[in-house]
DNA sequence: CTTACCTCCGTAGTCAAGTACGGAGTCAAG
DNA sequence: CTTGACTCCGTACTTGACTACGGAGGTAAG
């Protein structure tokens, strides 16, 4: 077993939470990860916090936030976190529910489409093809 | 006036159509637009034809296809076009569909963050990181 | 005819979130 | 002590849809 999680490689880290190895350097790039020191010798270690955070990102961007804004709510702490968080979290309810109008209205068009298609009321040509060229 | 929208240049057609000179340029390296001949000395000419086109262009892309996808579109014609851009649209459909249900999960969870956050009910710590720092 | 703006063209850069590559070093097993 | 797997590191590539740059040449107004 791994120890109960403490001091993998990154290569077992990766597989611990499942994404790339590679991933796991980029974020330390992207300094969302703290790169470990190398002791003994020249392999780094990583522990269960590594995995939490990791974690903590991938559940973060589930819910549609980026990187960058997931660096600013690891950065958060103190009194005024909270207010911060649910400011970001509640700017990005709005652009959910921006694009979940456009989205529908797309499935409207697009379902309008079809229905017109199957219903064979085109005159020679695809009503489809004709919805989109349409003026205005 | 433009004589009613013939022998455009490429500036006024982009004007005309609200798009970038360089988007036009570059929907001709895609191939999504012709490039016409440069008649009487080097300039290049465009039409109303080149209008409707790049809306075509862009009504497609608000219904959520991407260029080649549109390339396809543009490029159908005669007796299974009709069926093949139904295909498209279906199949579209259903990715709009997959993306709808996505964004709701995603806008459930933003709103419950933000409704325990107004509840007061962190002891602490902010409810939205801790909802984020969960296990599983 | 000059000035100022426009067009042409190829190439390169942008953003996001990674993925891929390749050479050198390290670690554990046999 | 060698083999094979893994790590380290920098750099480059990927996708999609553009946007920017820079130099050369065309074009319209005065």
């Amino acid at each position: 077993m791994f120890e109960h999680h403490k001091n993998l490689t990154i290569g077992q880290l990766a597989k611990a939470v499942g994404v790339n190895v590679e991933t796991i350097r980029f974020y330390q790039r992207k300094a969302l990860l703290p790169t470990p020191e190398r002791l003994y010798g020249s392999i780094r270690r990583y522990n269960e916090a590594d995995m939490r955070r990791i974690q903590f990102i991938k559940r973060a961007q589930v819910l549609g936030f980026k990187l960058d804004e997931i660096n600013g709510l690891l950065n958060l702490n103190g009194l005024r976190a909270c207010a911060d968080t649910r400011e970001l979290a509640v700017h990005k309810l709005a652009l959910v529910d921006a694009r979940l109008t456009d989205l529908t209205a797309m499935r409207t068009s697009l379902s309008e489409m079809i229905t017109r298609c199957d219903a064979g009321d085109q005159q020679g040509e695809c009503p489809i093809i004709r919805a989109l060229v349409q003026d205005e």
